[in-house]
DNA sequence: TCAAAGGGGACCCCATTGGTCCTATTTAGA
DNA sequence: TCTAAATAGGACCAATGGGGTCCCCTTTGA
């Protein structure tokens, strides 16, 4: 179904709290199990998606008692791309972009071998277009009514 | 890791091998064992995958001896994201698109319901722009080297 | 009349993903 | 100095759904 995972979802939910709630760049922390309650995540999930944004720099984790997270950007300057590739990892539509040779049976034969890289431009640049500000409530510089002629750019 | 199915891949590689071996609309048609043994695609898998482009309409399959499948259009016409409806059904990124109220438990404070819109437009106009015909080896219009632009446009 | 082909399902298996839990490590504050 | 609160990291389990196979029916040319 060309679909992304639920994780991501998370992430994209997650962030925009944190953003909510003033966790900004320098600003105060929000706690995993604070954010769980906000958002209505389950708390364990919550910390996972958590680490994965902090090990790709979006959010910064701040450790002992009092600690928490906090965006390290805000969510105009993130986009839906860098979250896709800090949770899912990197965006490729198909095994054999990946895999390199010898993990296709087919190779020798195969009409569309080394064809699916615009493809895989295509899905990058349009998800790269469109930063959390455009997925979150938070105010946005642009009507509503031209995010899709901006996204599709 | 935002993949599309393997299906879709066999999907695009059997059509583009129709194209080659001459099944075009009003052409020649090709069987589906003879095209698993062109395709290194296992023949169940290949009928399979037929059957699903058939009732999308992109294939036209006729019964009986002598029977076999051809286009319904030369690949210039058939954008990359008809072939994935066909095979992987409606394009929407999250299950919150297409499942309605009540499939999210966390609808009540979910801070990004019903934001995805852009991103699932983004993503079908990105695959809507290309077409079998670039991802193919057959002849193409226009040097190799532009089309990530156009893909992009 | 037969054989070769597509049409439409049902069906099973397994890999991936979602989700949980446990154990270190860090740090503010009493 | 000690304790509690929080992140960091990883191991682990369960289930969903997609990949793949198979079966039976219908159609049709020879």
């Amino acid at each position: 179904m060309l679909r992304l995972s639920k994780l991501t979802d998370y992430a994209v939910v997650v962030m925009a709290r944190l953003a909510r709630d003033g966790a900004l760049p320098d600003g105060q922390v929000q706690t995993a199990p604070g954010l769980a309650l906000a958002t209505g995540i389950a708390e364990p999930t919550v910390s996972k998606v958590l680490k994965s944004l902090g090990q790709a720099g979006l959010v910064e984790g701040l450790r002992g008692a009092r600690g928490g997270y906090r965006l390290t950007r805000p969510l105009e300057d993130v986009p839906l791309s860098e979250v896709i590739v800090a949770i899912d990892g990197p965006i490729a539509l198909t095994a054999c972009v990946d895999g390199g040779l010898g993990s296709c049976e087919a190779e020798g034969i195969c009409a569309v071998r080394g064809r699916w890289d615009p493809v895989n431009d295509a899905i990058r640049r349009a998800l790269s277009g469109i930063t959390l500000a455009d997925l979150a409530g938070v105010p946005r510089r642009r009507p509503a009514t031209m995010l899709a002629q901006l996204v599709a750019e």
